[in-house]
RNA sequence: GGCGCCAUCGUCUAUCGGUUAGGACAUCGCCCUUUCAAGGCGGAAAGACGGGUUCGAUUCCCGUUGGCGCUACCA
């Protein structure tokens, strides 16, 4: 039998990195396993599923480069992908569940539910179902039914007794059923939770191996229960641990960053983020050797994945929840930028969508890159540091008021620095000639470059601290470097 | 509260009974140096607690504590 792994995300929000995770994971078995890994959009909830966040899901999942071999987008045999369009299946296997006396109907208004619930937690017992339509007879359903009382289908749970199932990852996992809620499996719109519709699709599409997070380890006993009621045989379990907050919760979007999209936004290079979530997986992936294989995007994250999916092993995955540690990440960021070639960074820059001020020449480019990469972490970082080169700085007299030293003997390094620069003209304008005559400059005002190299910075650049100033000025060219420490000078009289 | 999962440096982790408990990020220091970075070198930093089992436990078992998850007509 051939493998078959699925994730299985629900479209109600931004795409999450939590999707991307149990993606790659199932991405990387069905790969080492040779079999087939599916994509299905679990939109049954019908006032929070959009078909934008759809979209903007499947788009995140392939800007990482993961890639499935069936699909909503691409189809298959096991089709449609989306559960919006299964409906009829879910009333089939709904019906036959009753017919089978393995569900019931259930009349019970939220109202009355929920005074159950207050009740029951005022007793300290835990919220359950107390089985009140459990024993309706046809008569009775069928003048329900008749007065138009809306229903929902409810799944019958042995009252005795545990089920008992391995866990991939954890082994032998045990609950009693008397802890197993009767969950609704048809909801009064006619569509089917979560529970129902997930067990009938995973049968109809074979899936061999559920892996998916840790948060339904307690819904498992439904499922299996479900299987067993249809007579089926149940796919290997496999939870996998939940991305956490640096405080240890839940990865939410209340305290961390979660959709892929703001990664994406940011400048977080896909290889890099891909490689991250690689990390979690499996620490060998924690591997400096496999940062910047490839020549474009799209090759870097086809090499990573193909790695991943060769080294992997479920067994690797520990099972405490690891923290999204950004820092980390960024320092991956930075990391992937630096093993490009200046070209490879410029190229990165404009699938990014970096747009060139005009006052930086296309010829200049490649070296204001050079320069560039070597400071930065995200792309985002990439517009402020070159922005002088467009825009003149607004300096005010205060910016020069650095180190505690005199005006005076600032206004007196700046000078210097004009008069050795204006000899340099046509080719001698270039970083390391300029670098000489700063140097002098220095010296001439009595002083070491070091002293005063930070007046020189802010004079160019508006800052303290920017791009090596030499190549900076020599990007800038000499026109307008001179005018800068002119301007400078002025703003010290 | 009930049920379940989990537990090594601040963080991600290695160790599959015997190690000076290793690496990476972050942090600190030094070097390099045109500021800031990057890079190089080095430092500090961990087995939650209590019982067992064993010649020997971070490793196996039990308990405690702690963290997390679930406890919906959301997934």
């Amino acid at each position: 039998m051939t493998v078959r792994t699925r994730v299985a995300p629900s479209p109600t929000g931004d795409p999450h990195v939590g999707t991307a995770y149990v993606a790659l994971v199932n991405s990387c078995f069905a790969k080492k396993q040779g079999g087939c890994f599916v994509l299905r959009v679990e939109d049954t909830d019908r006032a929070r599923s959009t078909r934008e966040s759809e979209e903007a899901i499947l788009e995140s999942l392939h800007w990482l480069g993961l890639a499935w071999d069936e699909g909503p987008d691409i189809g298959g045999p096991h089709g449609p992908y989306r559960q919006s369009e299964r409906s009829a299946s879910y009333r089939e296997h709904a019906a036959q569940l009753l017919a089978e006396g393995h569900a019931f109907k259930c009349f019970c208004t939220p109202e009355r539910l929920e005074e159950m619930r207050v009740a029951q937690r005022a007793a300290h017992q835990p919220p359950h179902y107390d089985g009140h339509c459990l024993h309706l007879t046809p008569r009775e359903i069928a003048e329900k039914e008749a007065a138009g009382i809306p229903s929902v289908v409810r799944l019958k749970v042995p009252s005795e007794g545990s089920c008992i199932f391995d866990d991939l990852l954890r082994g032998r996992i045990e609950i009693e059923w008397k802890t197993v809620d009767m969950q609704v499996l048809m909801k009064s719109d006619g569509f089917p939770t979560y529970h129902l519709a997930n067990v009938v699709d995973d049968h109809a599409m074979e899936i061999t191996h559920v892996i998916r997070g840790e948060e339904w380890i307690s819904s498992t006993p439904k499922h299996l229960l479900l299987y067993r009621s249809f007579g089926w045989t149940p796919p290997a379990f496999c939870h996998l641990p939940l991305l956490r907050n640096p405080d240890r919760s839940k990865l939410s979007k209340r305290k961390n960053p979660t959709s892929i999209l703001y990664y994406r936004k940011q400048g977080y290079p896909a290889e890099a983020l891909l490689h991250f979530l690689g990390t979690l997986i499996d620490a060998r992936n924690d591997d400096q050797g496999l940062i910047g294989r490839g020549s474009s995007t799209r090759e870097r994250t086809a090499l990573l994945l193909e790695h991943f999916g060769e080294q992997f092993e479920l067994t690797h995955i520990s099972v405490g929840g690891p923290v999204f540690d950004i820092p980390k990440l960024r320092w991956l960021c930075g990391q992937w930028i630096r093993r490009q070639t200046p070209a490879q960074f410029l190229q990165l820059l404009h699938e990014w969508g970096y747009e060139w001020p005009r006052a930086i020449a296309p010829e200049k480019r490649e070296h204001v890159a050079r320069v560039a990469m070597e400071r930065i972490e995200l792309l985002s970082d990439f517009a402020p540091l070159v922005e002088f080169l467009a825009e003149p700085p607004d300096l005010a007299r205060q910016d020069m008021a650095l180190q505690n030293l005199p005006e005076e003997d600032v206004r007196g390094a700046l000078e210097s620095a004009i008069e050795n620069l204006i000899p340099l003209v046509g080719d001698s304008w270039n970083q390391a000639a300029i670098g000489e005559a700063l140097k002098k400059s220095a010296g001439d005002a009595g002083f070491k470059l070091k002293d005063v190299v930070r007046f020189f910075y802010v004079a160019v650049t508006g800052k303290p601290t920017s791009l090596p100033l030499f190549d900076g000025m020599e990007i800038l060219g000499k026109e307008e470097s001179l005018r800068r420490f002119e301007l400078a000078v002025e703003k010290l009289h």
